[in-house]
RNA sequence: GGGCGACUAGCUCAGCUGGUUAGAGCGCCUCCCUUACAAGGAGGAAGUCCUCGGUUCGAGUCCGAGGUCGCCCA
């Protein structure tokens, strides 16, 4: 298959982005570029997409991670020739997915209780066949170079399979367990959710001060005052804590008080959690609604009174309170009290309020029948394996966060009351409540195997939607069967994603990795920070979303992607903004551009490159500036080499934007020109602008991976290449070269000449293009081979010594412009050459002085003395030269 | 309550294992539509690297204390 017209005769001045994109991707992913080339001799790079989820589009911090940080990965690995596989998927979403249709429905006038559970999935599964492929259409619009022929999804038949398969083992294994404890619950969404899930907001609400009367009187006892947000649950206290060590209650464990309204009896008990300062010291004990209290209940084998049901109304329990909600009952409550004479006070707490992430409904902690999983012997070996090394995690920071939050896990809700997620492989007896868990492989229990009774149900709650992403890694690869893919890919390499889902996923993820396979999911965890645009996080309910889709349609995907890593690093926030894209915009036009002046340049000389591969570094015919750049090239080849091994891309993606706009386009391109119109020289020159442009379009290609393609494809079509490639996408990634570090020192010198003779004409008052005459001074010898660089990129005629005209010193080297001075100029002159002089004075008594100092000459390292000598020298000769100058001025 | 992180130019942020003249993008000022690019070019101004103390020949970088802000876990 051909490459896309489209792009190899894209020729317009500015980068069309849109006009290629679509057919580029189209025909990467038809010629199978994305799928590894994989002979077996390499070692594979591997990477799971986060899975997105089937719920929406995508968002920027999605933008950021597949197109920023992983699709780079994926192709610089890729053209390193490691066999690549950047693996395609998305979730079913459970909890998310089951709201966003279920609201579909509403606007129908239908619901969710409407239909039966079979007709409400067949909505379900409408939904995800209509989203799935558009969010896979926005990871192609992002350029994310997956292997679309590895498609997966969580809830598709071969990962409840293996979902199915994860839960038995797990069951068999002791790590699952079915027990009645206190979970988080919804009345929302009508289901519980994990810790991970609950989030924590600040609140003010009312502080009620009740006191609980004596059941007989006890001589001497204090008043018993207790402090409560929630009147309503004294329906259910079973007890009142004290801390053992509170002298204030010391005498009275074990007496008993009267619950207010309930007039129930419960005893005074005494537990350590009970903290002596909170309120009076006493804590009113409500084992059915509070976690804390459901654990010092268990304690001391209190019993569980529950008094708010699942629909957030008080229950029969409740008494006189039941059938109320749960605000109305609290006022009921308070009145009730107020008029028995025992609300002592009332008064504004702030505090934090526990609620569900997904819909921002406070929390109502109830006891429940659960599937949980056992977590502590799980992360005993997921914490070596970050312990010892072999997953290391960056930035090394998020190892302490990790290692704090798996030392103290708690053991995992799984079961959710959705109808939408992977069914729980469980069946129960209705005569003699017997759980069954049939084989993997086998058939779903129709009778009781213990009693025999045929009157079985399965468990009518689905898995948490994390209890399939944390297998991800080895059932995308065929699990739980022992395919040649499993074999082949597992471990893979990297695993990158957003530090908020470190303990949702990953550390989830390594731990049933550790199970299943025995071996850790990944070697290394890549951390990205969250996208905030403005001050705010992102987030759906602020309405600050801004759509990725929309960005790369009207600027592309390169200005996109570029805009999202440039000047980012790893683990910290980032701010994305109209500005950051403006600049990458402009700097894949620039880029654009560049290749097209090279384009033309090759056009117009074929015979430069007809015995030539574009590809191969030049030798012949160069002069000094073919060589300074291709030795620039060769550190921008070095630098992001090595940027890209560290994890560094924002430096990476500054770097390329440097060495491209800085040095390649502001001096090279510049210097090229007069060259190109001597034909001594127009064959070295074309050949070193191909040769560094073919070097810059793959250093680009991971991060802008279409305009790179596009002047690639127009760069090779009919030349001579030493490593032909259909594509830049498999093309080979610019190994390490000599570089020349005198010439490029030199260069240095040179480009601030130039300025410097720029600045003169300019503060003379002369235009940017008038012709001057420069003469250098000083420390100049070294700039001989290069005054013709000098002269073009400063158009100036460049003399060695003599001259007369305003003059500067640079590193050493005096720079002086035959421009005439009228009376006023001498003054300003002679005020800004003493100027020039005190700053040289300062800088070169600093670098005397360090000289000087004791024990800097024999401690720091030789190179480090040797270059403060360099400098100093050259420092002197400035104030010389100024001394000199200022000497003349004035007479 | 426990922990983690940030503080560098007007704004947004880089600065890796201590050695620079402390950088980038945007913004700002002056000038220029020169045939790769006005989504551009040339030049320029602009920073007590939060504060104080310490280690060191040498600290934006390491250590300690404090300040301000943010995040995570309870």
């Amino acid at each position: 298959m051909d490459a896309p017209k489209a792009a190899l005769e894209h020729a317009e001045k500015s980068f069309k982005a849109s006009a290629v994109e679509k057919p580029l991707y189209a025909w990467w992913e038809q010629s199978g570029f994305f799928t590894p080339k994989d002979d077996g001799t390499k070692e594979p790079f591997v990477m799971m997409l986060p899975l997105p989820n089937v719920t929406g589009d995508l968002h920027l911090g999605h933008a950021l991670s597949f197109g920023g940080y992983e699709d780079v990965m994926a192709r610089w690995h890729r053209m390193r020739g490691e066999p690549t596989l950047y693996m395609p998927g998305t979730d079913h979403a459970g909890i998310i997915a089951q709201i966003v249709v279920e609201k579909e429905l509403a606007k129908d006038g239908s619901s969710r209780q409407g239909l039966t559970r079979d007709q409400f999935l067949a909505e379900m599964w409408k939904w995800m066949d209509h989203y799935r492929p558009r969010i896979e259409g926005q990871l192609r619009q992002l350029g994310c170079s997956l292997d679309w022929s590895r498609r997966n999804f969580t809830m598709e038949p071969s990962k409840q399979r293996a979902v199915r398969t994860h839960f038995i083992r797990l069951y068999r294994n002791g790590r699952l367990y079915r027990a009645d404890r206190i979970v988080h619950w919804c009345l929302t969404c009508q289901t519980t959710y994990s810790d991970l899930e609950a989030k924590h907001v600040e609140r003010t609400d009312a502080f009620y001060y009740v006191r609980y009367p004596w059941a007989e009187p006890v001589p001497g006892a204090p008043e018993v005052i207790i402090a409560t947000t929630r009147p309503e649950t004294i329906m259910a206290d079973v007890a009142v804590a004290v801390n053992p060590e509170d002298e204030r209650w010391k005498a009275v464990v074990g007496k008993e008080l009267l619950v207010p309204i309930a007039e129930r009896r419960v005893p005074i008990i005494a537990d350590h959690d009970v903290d002596v300062a909170f309120g009076t010291g006493a804590l009113k004990i409500t084992p059915g609604h509070d976690a804390t209290d459901f654990e010092i209940g268990r304690r001391h084998d209190l019993p569980v009174l529950t008094v708010v049901g699942k629909d957030g109304r008080m229950t029969m329990q409740a008494g006189a309170l039941s059938g109320a909600d749960r605000d109305s009952a609290r006022r009921e409550m308070v009145e009730r009290l107020r008029k028995a004479g025992l609300l002592v006070k009332e008064e504004p707490i702030t505090h934090a309020v526990g609620v569900h992430d997904r819909c921002d409904t406070v929390d109502e902690p109830l006891v429940m029948k659960q599937w949980w999983m056992r977590m502590a012997p799980l992360a005993a070996p997921a914490i070596d394996a970050v312990r010892s090394g072999r997953i290391r995690i960056v930035p090394q920071s998020f190892e302490k966060v990790y290692f704090n939050w798996m030392e103290n896990i708690r053991d995992w809700p799984v079961s959710r009351q959705i109808w939408w997620g992977h069914p729980i492989p469980a069946w129960y007896c209705r005569d003699c409540d017997e759980v069954m868990v049939p084989e993997p492989d086998g058939p779903d229990p129709t009778r009781c195997t213990r009693c025999g009774s045929a009157d079985t149900k399965q468990d009518p709650d689905v898995l948490d939607t994390w209890f399939s992403s944390a297998i991800w890694p080895h059932t995308t690869l065929g699990w739980p069967d022992r395919t040649p893919d499993l074999a082949r890919y597992y471990p893979g390499s990297v695993l990158e994603t957003g530090y908020d889902i470190l303990f949702f996923w990953v550390a989830r993820m390594i731990m049933m990795g550790l199970e299943n396979m025995g071996d850790v999911p990944f070697r290394t965890v890549y951390l990205h920070g969250l996208v905030r645009t403005g001050t705010e996080k992102m987030s759906k309910s602020k309405g600050n979303v801004i759509s990725p889709v929309g960005i790369i349609e009207e600027h592309g995907a390169d200005a996109l992607r570029f805009a999202l890593v440039h000047g980012v690093s790893a683990g910290a926030d980032s701010r994305f903004s109209e500005a950051k894209l403006q600049n990458a915009r402009n700097f894949a036009n620039k880029l654009w551009n560049v290749g097209r002046f090279v384009l033309r340049q090759i056009e117009a000389r074929p015979e430069a490159l007809a015995a030539w591969p574009v590809d191969r570094r030049p030798v012949e015919g160069l002069g000094p500036a073919e060589c300074w750049i291709l030795s620039r090239a060769q550190g921008a080849v070095d630098e992001s080499t090595r940027l890209l091994g560290d994890f560094l891309f924002g430096e990476y993606a500054s770097g390329v934007q440097q060495f491209v706009w800085g040095e390649l386009a502001d001096s090279y391109v510049e210097l090229a020109k007069p060259a190109l119109r001597d034909p001594a020289r127009a064959g070295g020159a074309v050949r070193t602008l191909a040769y560094v442009l073919d070097r810059v379009l793959r250093l680009v290609h991971p991060i802008m991976p279409f305009v790179s393609e596009t002047l690639a494809l127009q760069l090779w079509r009919g030349r001579s290449l030493d490593r032909p490639a259909p594509s830049l996408v498999v093309a080979a990634w610019p190994e390490a070269g000599p570089r020349d570090a005198a010439l490029e020192d030199r260069y240095a010198l040179a480009l601030d000449v130039v300025r410097a003779i720029r600045n003169l004409r300019q503060e003379s008052g002369l235009d940017v293009g008038a012709r001057v005459a420069a003469h250098l001074g000083g420390e100049a010898e070294a700039l001989r081979s290069l005054a013709s660089d000098i002269a073009a990129l400063a158009a100036a005629d460049v003399h060695f010594g003599g001259g007369a005209g305003p003059a500067t010193v640079v590193r050493g080297t005096e720079v002086r412009v035959g421009v005439p001075e009228t009376e006023r100029d001498a003054v300003a002159e002679i005020q800004r050459v003493e100027r020039e002089l005190a700053e040289a004075r300062t800088a070169f008594a600093r670098s005397r002085e360090l000289l000087a100092k004791p024990g800097f000459a024999d401690r720091a390292p030789a190179a480090v003395v040797a270059k403060e000598r360099e400098r100093a020298a050259e420092r002197e000769a400035s104030v010389r030269l100024l001394e000199a100058e200022l000497g003349r001025r004035k007479g």
